[in-house]
DNA sequence: TATTCCGATAGTGAC
DNA sequence: GTCACTATCGGAATGAG
């Protein structure tokens, strides 16, 4: 199976949820959500939108194939994306905080004009750190600011607008995206500019481990305030943000 | 050292006939003749002028140094580098014959605008057959047609010509040459278009291996024409020309 | 047009 | 904007007490 058609062969399956989990992770009427191959960060999936009537299989190319199709069934496949995406989000928020004890941003969203056949809907975490995330494209593509990945918020949204607005959105051409991959690499938090992609990668990685420091030591000083207000319970059973890593908040501190 | 100016550094010292043998080719009252430290052909030397009055070092820089300062002294110092490299181009048509048993070209020419400091006249076997010719640069800046390659008789015919002529030429200036050195490869034998590197080491070899083939049996031919002429030899030494690879010369051909 | 190292860039083939 | 492979292209450092 080739790379570029490997997710429209999913959704052409007869039986999709007789693939096996490590390629499958949730299959529902309206969607199939898939372990992205290649994960540009630690969580990162693809939701993509199965064939139903009135829709064929090559109105669901790419979001512009399906934005040339009436607006409220188009706007109904991405409300069903939108749902999928919301359980996996909701899965993925508890496996932050079961694996890393704390949790990071979350985005949705397309690529316009995206090389693999099928509409597919992006669902990452922020870090961005992975050793498949390579290349300038791979992580412009993912920017959040940059304007190549197109939050799924804003896609709903182009609906609720003028139709000379939507009409405008739902060109998505090749040409007015492909030079944003080009552009000079910056961090997406702080907005430096960075030299190279090691250099980025290096960076990632901090700012990533500088917000799990921030993050649990947030979560330490909420829990300790918490327990300053609570009547005193004997063994109650340990919360999921202490379990890993072997950080102390065993509540020796300012009570 | 800096690879930059160690040319330099040879015909600055007080005793060059020092240099050790695997640097130091030859030494005499006008020049000195190394070994290319990164040979481009089986067989590549440089040719350097030493410093004598009325030049100083500087006036050595490169060619275009040397063809400012007036006409008779610059042309002595080619004269000097001419017969210099008549003395080493003997010696490597003597070595082509012992270890290859036939002869192939010998270029003998400078590079305008080279890196390295201090004027080096090539004198290089046109094989270009060796593991430290990589890339495009080094292929085109001694390819004898491209026109970045200069060979010494074109730039001593030079000081016979127009002193316009003579001024036009002399001006070697970086910009006129540099694209010269990015054309697209061709093999300089047979003019057809390369791919890329490793295609044109491999066309390289294989030009190499079919003119010794041809060499070898134009030899073997007009060895045994010769020998049909004179008195046969009871077990007469053999020639240098069949000391090697086994190739059957024996004569049961035509004759 | 010194080399070498690193990294970015470009074209290809994949099934 | 699929990956992985190959090759090219582009800048920077280079030695040395």
């Amino acid at each position: 199976m080739s790379n570029l058609t490997v997710l429209r062969s999913y959704v052409q399956m007869s039986k999709p949820e007789s693939l096996p989990p490590a390629i499958l992770f949730n299959c529902s009427e309206t969607c199939l959500t898939v372990f992205d191959a290649f994960p540009k960060a630690i969580f990162h999936f693809l939701v993509l939108p199965r064939v139903r009537p009135p829709l064929r299989v090559s109105d669901l190319t790419d979001l512009r194939s399906l934005l040339k199709r009436e607006r409220k069934t188009a706007k109904a496949v991405l409300q069903d994306l939108s749902d999928e995406a919301d359980n996996v989000k909701n899965m993925i928020q508890e496996e932050m905080l079961s694996r890393y004890g704390f949790q990071w941003q979350i985005w949705m969203g397309f690529h316009p004009a995206p090389s693999m056949e099928h509409l597919h809907l992006h669902v990452i975490s922020s870090d961005l750190c992975s050793p498949k995330l390579k290349n300038k494209k791979h992580y412009n593509s993912f920017h959040p600011k940059l304007g190549f990945f197109l939050h799924l918020s804003d896609v709903l949204s182009w609906f609720d607008a003028d139709p000379s607005y939507f009409e405008m959105m739902s060109r998505l051409r090749k040409k007015d995206y492909e030079p944003l991959l080009k552009e000079d690499l910056t961090c997406w938090r702080c907005e430096r500019a960075v030299k190279n992609m090691p250099t980025l990668k290096e960076h990632l990685q901090e700012e990533w481990d500088n917000e799990r420091r921030k993050e649990k030591a947030r979560i330490a000083k909420k829990k300790a305030s918490l327990k300053n207000r609570e009547v005193p319970q004997p063994s109650s059973s340990p919360s999921q943000e202490q379990t890993d890593e072997g950080q102390s908040y065993d509540g020796s501190g300012k009570s």
